[in-house]
DNA sequence: CTTCTCACG
DNA sequence: ACGTACGTGAGAAGT
């Protein structure tokens, strides 16, 4: 038995390292004291890396701990070491990880307990910390990592063990990528620190619950988010099939074209198209105007600033308002083929386990919002425009894709919310809520452009902007948006009402926001006008979570997918797919506070990217579902036209 | 590491 | 009184 001491806010504690058969029945014998006691136990482990479904992962060490002493088992060196773990992970009555996803689907597919078995009795530190404070460190919170959230709330002493790591990654030859895989399972800080982390985790936990207690936070919250990280931990697991031999050809054709524009680049001086200085000084040589500078002073050559000069519009069509500057227009180029590469197509092939699906994490509670994010790769930020990289990811075998989204439903969550009367009537009654701005405003005769603007400024109203933005984001002169907000307002007085009362609640509550799900949302104090958003934006992602649970209660949970904000990703099989895609709409579709929320079911044809084409022609060859079915792929045409 | 850019809702 | 665009993840370049 190896055997560390250690002090944590004062007390001694144990870490305890079985190395053979007899060191085990100590763990055994702590473990049974363990359930007597009804307390919970902290779990956690260590690995090879981040990519638990990459085909040479490694389960190295479980830990199991209380406030005081920690048991740190190599399941690694023995099939006896895993099993003694497993055979604790299913006796404890009650555990708690921090950031339990992860550990729950290392456990998962490498000690063999599943998802479903452990995941009930499991309650993440980690909700709690999102639920006291949802911000980041560089937002001004404490952050949601167990070493800032420890020296926070446990012991401001408590070693950074990643740190104290990486120090001994390198003084074994290793580094960050390679060192959590290769150390020697024996080195004492790696065994001292896999012990403190649970120490610390089983110590945190009930500071934090206590934290959200008393600020009020809604007790029920934290069961729906626990349910939520669940359910998306399934969807993790379950992960998205992906077309191998389509994303090769797609990366080697991107890297072709970005090569192709580059070297046109490269005639006018520019040897890098991301280097932003350089493309600058050759458009300024060449006798080009630019006119915005970046926060940090350096001239701003974006993707708006570049399609102009290009004269190029939104859609990369030539506007003929000028003669195309050639670098630019190569700059482009090269930079969205490039991006597209390397951000979407290398990572989709190089990321895939051994049977060709992709696990992108899902974070069911993330942005200072509590919105959703997915990661490695971005599976919520691929491009929409173009069907390219989305064609990549396929639905089972003998499955089609479906997709059902909400209809505006910020915008009807804002009217809700404010209960803005005209706007609730307007929705309610199943008028296009833009059109219907843009009529108010204008008159029975208003234009596409109005539209436009009508739209803008609500969007403006959800997002806190003001005349100025608006003005630069669509174009339209700075007195017409401005006639057009004072026009909002005086149409849609509710909007501007809630607006301000938020903003006077949040200023008298120490600068935090409520949602009506009861969770607190901190405010910037020099941004107090982003109230609104904060509790539009959450509340949308409520919506879509409950949507989620209520999917799962209705026994859809083995069709999804993916989450998108507003969206659900899910497959079917073919025979029934149609009708899964209505029944997802029925269930999702709901009530909020008097306003219905509609839905928008989609079926598509085996790949995603089907969903994004906008021909039939389109589909049928390059859809293996919509080839076999070119009646439907001419339906899905007229519906999309 | 920070900055800039760019993809999404 | 006025005005403020919101939230993410990721790669490349440069310090």
């Amino acid at each position: 038995m190896r055997n560390f001491r250690h002090r944590v806010a004062g007390d001694e504690v144990s870490v305890q390292v079985p190395e053979d058969s007899r060191d085990l029945d100590a763990f055994r014998l702590w473990v049974h004291d363990q359930v007597a006691r009804g307390g919970i136990v902290a779990v956690d482990t260590e690995t090879s890396g981040l990519d638990t479904f990459s085909p040479t992962y490694r389960l190295r060490t479980v830990q199991f701990g209380n406030a005081v002493a920690a048991w740190v088992l190599p399941v690694e060196i023995s099939r006896e070491m895993l099993e003694a773990a497993r055979w604790a992970l299913r006796l404890l009555p009650s555990l708690t990880i921090h950031n339990a996803p992860f550990d729950l689907l290392v456990i998962d597919r490498h000690a063999g307990v599943p998802l479903e078995e452990l995941g009930p009795k499991v309650t993440d530190s980690r909700i709690y910390a999102h639920l006291r404070d949802p911000r980041q460190q560089q937002e001004g919170g404490i952050g949601l990592g167990l070493k800032p959230l420890s020296a926070a709330f446990v012991d401001c002493n408590s070693p950074d063990t990643q740190e104290g790591l990486t120090a001994e990654f390198h003084a074994q030859g290793l580094t960050k990528a390679t060192g959590w895989g290769r150390i020697n399972l024996w080195t004492d800080v790696y065994l001292l620190y896999a012990g403190l982390d649970v120490i610390l985790g089983s110590r945190l936990l009930p500071v934090l619950r206590h934290e959200v207690a008393k600020l009020g936070v809604s007790r029920r919250l934290a069961d729906f988010e626990h349910r939520v990280m669940l359910l998306c931990a399934r969807m993790e697991r379950r992960g998205m099939r992906v077309d191998v031999d389509y994303v090769r050809r797609l990366v080697g054709r991107l890297e072709e074209e970005a090569s192709l524009h580059a070297k046109r680049a490269s005639k006018y001086g520019v040897t890098s198209v991301n280097a932003t200085a350089q493309v600058s000084a050759a458009l300024l040589g060449m006798g080009e105007q630019l006119t915005e500078r970046t926060p940090s002073g350096a001239w701003k050559v974006d993707k708006a600033i570049l399609l102009d000069l290009a004269d190029l519009d939104g859609q990369w069509q030539p506007r003929e308002t000028r003669t195309p500057n050639p670098l630019a227009d190569a700059v482009i180029r090269s930079k969205r083929a490039g991006k597209w590469g390397t951000s979407y197509g290398v990572a989709l092939r190089d990321g895939l386990d051994v049977n060709g699906r992709i696990h992108c994490k899902v974070n069911s509670l993330q942005a200072r919002t509590a919105r959703m994010s997915i990661s490695s790769p971005p599976l919520q930020q691929l491009p929409s425009g173009d069907w390219a990289i989305r064609r990549a990811l396929m639905a089972d075998a003998g499955h089609r894709i479906v997709s059902v989204d909400y209809s505006a439903v910020e915008m009807r969550v804002l009217a809700a919310l404010a209960d803005e009367t005209t706007m609730k009537r307007a929705i309610s009654e199943g008028r296009d809520l833009h059109d219907f701005t843009a009529e108010l405003i204008w008159g029975p005769d208003f234009t596409k452009h109005h539209r436009k603007v009508g739209k803008g400024v609500g969007f403006g109203k959800v997002y806190g902007g003001g005349a100025l933005t608006l003005s630069r984001q669509t174009g339209a002169p700075l007195a017409e948006v401005k006639n057009a907000i004072a026009a909002y307002d005086r149409v849609y007085p509710g909007i501007k009402r809630y607006s301000r009362q938020l903003q006077r609640e949040a200023r008298a509550d120490g600068y935090a926001v409520w949602t009506p799900s009861g969770r607190r949302l901190p405010l910037d104090r020099d941004r107090v006008y982003s109230a609104t958003n904060y509790v539009v934006q959450s509340t949308a992602r409520d919506v879509l979570c409950q949507a989620l649970l209520d999917l799962q209660d209705a026994g859809w949970a083995d069709h999804l997918l993916l989450p998108v904000h507003d969206e659900v990703v899910a497959q079917a099989p073919e025979s029934e797919a149609e009708e899964v895609a209505r029944e997802i709409g029925k269930v999702m579709a709901m009530d909020f506070i008097g306003v219905p929320l509609d839905t928008d079911p989609e079926v598509g044809g085996r790949s995603w990217g089907s969903l994004y084409m906008k021909k039939a022609a389109t589909m049928t060859e390059n859809d293996a579902w919509y080839a076999a079915n070119p009646e439907a792929a001419r339906a899905a045409e007229l519906a999309r036209a």
